[in-house]
RNA sequence: GGGGCUGUGGUGUAGCUUGGUUUAGCAUUAGAGGUUUGGGACCUCUCGACCCCGGUUCAAAUCCGGGCAGCCCCA
């Protein structure tokens, strides 16, 4: 009778899909963890004090990273005039079904309707347009981190596909096309590096299709994300735009021979998406994981006492609340049992736990429990400072190994169009050959109920034949299903 | 792009088929008090809900239409 009952109590408070039953599990872990909620408006959803934090970091350690490249943070406004988004017509073409219009104001209409940004290329580069004039002027590398609208019509998921999302763009404008493009390694490795030390993702860089790249550049390259469920999303990326707007927008300098050239340029991006992406990879049955070095709380402190230990077990919480040197919360709240916030912050994914109760005190010890293996310990409280830097490494070399065996394990080769059908209904990642044709590209997407052409892989060289035409093979690609 | 399902306190739900006897029930959370505390403790009291607009009707949470929102499946 009474298991019955803390069994029913225990599905109520928790989650209760199992992470292979994947969007029911994902949707509840996410809600009920705190991080998001709802809002009256379709696709944009609200960033809570626990999400926002994790963002706050990520944003917070790439911007570092930034700043020591040079890169300068600006603001620009948030509406762009339509005849501005309309000077580029490839990425006009790209955007213009998705963004919102701001057409009046009060009880009048506007002269001219106003973009929300669904990206700021043409609102920041009329200006550039303007302060470029020399060789001098040059490089100019200015980031921003702000808010864009797309407006979506696919149904919504919190994190992964929102009409409103946060992220950085970074528009750099150089003299020379070499310099631009070495500008590739030092981004894509910045983002690279957030994901892998982190955030412990393992992704891969793809270089896009001409169908599947930024609308305006000439090639766009990104780190993609397998999640458990076989769709692949597309993280953190890349844009060489070339002279494409740059021709657009009339961005011309005089070169030191006093000549007039156009600039070469780039743009890039990491989103809030990749919070959704994390957050996917490693969480469980008993709700998520948050890697340490994201953790807005690293380590939760939980004392537990009888009555008459409560004033010495309070105060050597507390002590250790101050004195160790990691994002530690002291959870001393009096109404609730200790078991109750054992699995409420397992559910929001606190990476460590730590116990202390009267048996610890007397031995001077504490009780040291990792989330992401669930292994308890026995610590020495002289130890403690060292044993936790340990353990916390550990926890984020064993989340981003998972990481890499989860990508390894459901990636798998096909060499015709049979398996691979097979294995898009089986949920992989499947590399395979194409012969670089766009009819080939739109059947391979029709003949899998909509798995697409990922991306090509720029470190393997094609031997063999097109998947789907049979004709010789140009690229290396991978094909999934897509967020 | 096409099809389907759903919407009741913060959360999970009962009631809807067959409109009225419901002061909209239960559990949980939250608030107050007390007893507890090593894996979701217990007692007493209290607060809190029919998504919105319109229609049908003497009467709508319940039936109908539209909107909004959430979810699923197919291309």
């Amino acid at each position: 009778m009474v298991k019955k009952k803390v069994n029913k109590t225990k599905k109520e408070l928790g989650i209760k899909a199992e992470k292979d039953e994947y969007s029911e599990w994902y949707t509840q872990a996410i809600i009920k963890a705190d991080l998001v909620d709802y809002s009256p408006v379709s696709g944009c959803h609200i960033l809570k004090p626990y999400g926002y934090a994790i963002w706050e970091i990520i944003k917070e350690e790439t911007d570092k990273r930034f700043k020591k490249l040079g890169i300068e943070n600006v603001y620009f406004p948030l509406f762009i005039p339509e005849s501005l988004l309309k000077k580029e017509a490839a990425h006009l073409k790209g955007f213009s079904p998705e963004v919102a219009w701001v057409t009046e104001a009060g009880k009048r209409k506007l002269q001219e309707r106003l973009a929300i940004r669904p990206t700021s290329e043409t609102i920041m580069y009329s200006s550039y347009a303007k302060w470029i004039r020399s060789w001098r002027d040059l490089p100019l590398k200015y980031n921003q981190w702000n808010n864009i609208v797309r407006w979506e019509f696919k149904h919504p998921i919190p994190f992964l596909r929102t009409r409103e999302f946060l992220w950085n763009e970074g528009h750099t404008v150089y003299a020379t096309k070499e310099e631009a493009l070495r500008e590739e390694k030092q981004i894509l490795g910045i983002y690279n590096e957030i994901l892998i030390n982190y955030m412990a993702i393992a992704g891969f860089v793809s270089r896009k299709t001409e169908s599947e790249k930024f609308a305006g550049a000439e090639f766009t390259k990104a780190i993609e994300c397998l999640l458990p469920n076989g769709r692949v999303v597309q993280g953190p990326d890349f844009h060489y735009d070339g002279q494409i707007f740059a021709k657009a927008f009339n961005i011309q300098f005089l070169n030191k021979q006093g000549k007039k050239e156009y600039v070469w340029q780039n743009t890039w991006a990491i989103t809030t998406r990749m919070i959704g992406i994390m957050l996917a990879i490693h969480g469980d049955d008993k709700g998520l994981i948050i890697p340490p070095r994201v953790a807005p709380i690293q380590i939760v402190i939980i004392p537990i006492f009888r009555t008459k230990d409560k004033v010495k077990v309070l105060k050597k919480a507390q002590e250790l609340d101050k004195k160790l040197k990691f994002k530690t919360f002291l959870d001393d709240r009096e109404e609730y049992s200790p078991g109750y916030k054992f699995n409420d912050w397992e559910m929001k994914g606190i990476p460590l736990r730590i116990e202390i109760g009267p048996r610890d005190i007397a031995k001077n010890q504490v009780i040291v429990v990792r989330r992401d293996t669930g292994k308890k310990e026995v610590v020495k409280l002289k130890n403690l400072d060292k044993e936790l830097i340990k353990i916390l490494d550990d926890i984020h070399k064993n989340l981003l190994k998972r990481s890499e065996e989860m990508l390894k394990k459901g990636t798998i080769t096909a060499k015709n169009m049979l398996a691979l059908i097979k294995a898009i209904k089986n949920k992989k990642l499947v590399i395979s050959e194409w012969c670089g044709g766009k009819e080939c590209e739109d059947w391979i997407k029709a003949k899998t109920a909509g798995a697409k052409i990922i991306g090509i892989n720029e470190q393997a060289i094609a031997k063999g034949k097109c998947i789907y035409c049979g004709k010789k093979a140009k690229y290396v690609v991978w094909i999934a299903k897509t967020y």
